[in-house]
RNA sequence: GUCGCUAUAGCUCAGCAGGAUAGAGCGACCGCCUCCUAAGCGGUAGGUCGGAGGUUCGAAUCCUCUUAGCGACGCCA
């Protein structure tokens, strides 16, 4: 049973409108006005009447069913009140019958949505900038997941390019072997950016560099060794990140992995004759699309990178037959998607324009500190952060809760929470402020809040012995408004995280979670659990389980562990 | 210069396929642990929704212009 479509069904039938075309009309009211509201003003154009007037008129036809036990007529507006146990009813039973799976729908049909995040440069450190990329592309992943489409992780890691031609030169001449076994990717970074001094005053280096470069494209035994030595030391330390922020890819083929396939594809381009000269180098001209021309071939003839976007999309098309392809990437690749989406769709894909998407979301700067980057070495590094969050939390366990057994673990799981929280806790179009207070903040609109409030749940069904989900409860002895508002929240979960698969946005689950959370602290401070007895108490519980499995299962989308202590 | 994104309470943001008194959290101030985890709950203070026009019965939400911040704009990715 879907209330709101019941009540747009009891609209229908006294207005004769479709039901399809009041769905879309239902609100549901802010303060204590009804459940689901419905405004009459649109219809006041095709009945030719004043809104009210409508209201009134429909309202004298509508026959109040089972559900739906009471209206109101404000004004334009037509509220209607649920019959608070049914309501109840359908969706604690729905949630205890199929728990976290009740978020779950059929909307993918197991077709197949590759997810392109993450994606970080070999040999350049895990900074706080890539946290935006792989926590939201992880999260789209499971809610993909969630909608029955068939995710598919590819991590495009930046593991070819000039910058290693530039490494191995910068190798050669400073760098120690035993230096780089033991620092890593610091110490890669360290060679990286004495290559950019020196050459400030030395220029020969760059084209040394670019030497070792043609070696390495060359197949040179010796380049590549080096190379792939340098990815392994890179993908070690990533790996330790994604670990720590329990992140899993389908697939690791970064650009490297297109190289021999982007001659044949340049060659298409060629003959497809979009494909033209300009100042050396090759180039498709956009200017009818109000847009730069997207530069495919270097004048020396390398490829660049809308080649190797084009390359790899045309593999994972034919690949993976996927029906959507995401990108997620900060928004100043804005203009580099949209000009190789036309690209491939003026080379005759016309999926390119509707499969294609990129994902954008705004960039992370660090305040008074300046931008990130990595030759000014203006770096926080993510594994620091999620160190200092776990840190933090190991601290306050031990002042709130000494006793607590693993502590390290619970630790992990909150510091880290609250991390991957506060990244999806606003749309993601918005730029951030790095800020260590903000992302160590646990009170409030915070990840840890939502565990705790989790593990307090986890608390009562502990204390109460309770086993299993308990059964045929009577509803209408949670019927109060507190109990009813988490009702009512709990039920918002599936809607929420489809609209959250639609538009990308998980940060649309965060705040639903807020929701859910705020309500059960109010249900919580309003009836005792524990201290109720009987059929009270059985259905209570039944509530706590219900917004337990709710909570836990909205962590998970978002990538978020749920302790059931901290 | 051209194009794009952003602009709502002191701060960080929701709300924007137009609709009923513009909502949270943080910070400030005042309260609540003999009671299921106070990482919690309640209350007070705080807003001409950047500005100006326009469309509409109705605009924070749509359109135009404008201001500010950020970003992109050819051989990096």
């Amino acid at each position: 049973m879907d209330f709101k479509y019941e009540t747009a069904r009891l609209i229908s039938e006294s207005c004769g409108v479709e039901i399809s075309e009041i769905l879309g009309a239902i609100e549901i009211p802010k303060a204590d006005m009804g459940d689901y509201a419905f405004p009459c003003f649109r219809l006041a154009k095709v009945f030719r009447k004043a809104p009210p007037l409508i209201a009134a008129e429909i309202a004298g036809n509508i026959k109040l069913s089972e559900h739906i036990e009471r209206f109101e007529v404000v004004g334009g507006y037509i509220n209607f009140f649920v019959n608070k146990t049914s309501f109840a009813r359908n969706i604690i039973d729905n949630i205890l019958e199929k728990g976290g799976e009740y978020v779950k729908t059929d909307i993918g049909g197991g077709r197949t949505v590759c997810i392109d995040y993450s994606s970080p440069n070999i040999a350049k450190p895990f900074h706080i900038g890539h946290l935006r990329s792989t926590v939201i592309g992880n999260s789209l992943y499971r809610i993909y997941d969630a909608m029955g489409y068939k995710p598919f992780g590819i991590n495009h890691l930046g593991d070819w390019g000039t910058q290693f031609g530039k490494l191995i030169c910068a190798y050669k001449r400073w760098g120690k072997k035993e230096d780089i076994e033991e620092k890593g990717i610091s110490e890669l970074t360290r060679l990286y950016v004495k290559f950019h001094t020196e050459a400030e005053n030395e220029p020969s280096l760059n084209d040394e560099a670019r030497a070792y470069l043609v070696k390495m494209q060359n197949g040179d035994e010796d380049a590549i060794s080096l190379w792939k030595w340098f990815v392994d030391i890179s993908m070690k330390e990533f790996e330790r990140v994604y670990n720590m922020l329990d992140i899993k890819f389908d697939a690791y083929t970064g650009e490297s992995f297109y190289n021999d396939m982007m001659p044949a594809v340049v060659e298409e381009i060629k003959r497809k004759g979009i494909l033209k000269e300009s100042d050396g180098a090759q180039v498709v001209d956009l200017e009818e699309y109000n847009m730069p021309p997207c530069l495919i071939l270097r004048r020396d003839g390398g490829t660049l990178y809308p080649t190797r976007d084009i390359t790899a999309a045309l593999y994972r098309k034919k690949t993976y037959d996927f029906v959507k392809c995401l990108y997620v990437t900060a928004i100043d690749q804005k203009l580099h998607f949209a000009q190789w989406f036309k690209v491939l769709e003026l080379m005759g894909y016309d999926w390119a324009a509707e499969e294609l998407v990129h994902i954008p979301f705004g960039l992370v700067n660090l305040g008074a500190e300046g931008k990130l980057s990595t030759r000014s070495g203006h770096v926080v590094l993510m594994e620091d952060v999620l160190r200092e969050a776990v840190d933090k939390t190991e601290k306050i366990i031990d002042e709130k809760n000494p006793e607590l057994e693993n502590k390290r673990e619970i630790a992990a799981q909150v510091g880290i929470g609250a991390v991957i929280f506060d990244d999806m806790f606003n749309s993601r179009i918005k730029n951030i402020a790095f800020d260590w207070n903000k992302i160590l903040n646990f009170e409030g609109e915070t990840g840890p809040y939502v565990q705790y409030t989790h593990a307090r749940a986890c608390s009562v069904i502990r204390k109460a012995g309770l086993e299993s989900a308990p059964k045929n409860a009577d509803y209408g002895l949670v019927s109060d408004k507190s109990s009813l508002a988490l009702i009512k929240a709990l039920g918002e979960l599936p809607a929420k995280v489809i609209e959250a698969g639609e538009k990308f946005e998980p940060f649309i689950i965060s705040r639903q979670l807020i929701e859910i959370c705020q309500s059960f602290n109010r249900f919580y401070r309003d009836n005792s659990v524990l201290g109720s007895e009987g059929e009270v108490r059985k259905a209570r519980l039944a509530l706590v389980y219900a917004a337990k499995t709710a909570i836990k299962e909205g962590l998970y989308l978002l990538g978020i562990k749920a302790p059931e202590r901290m």
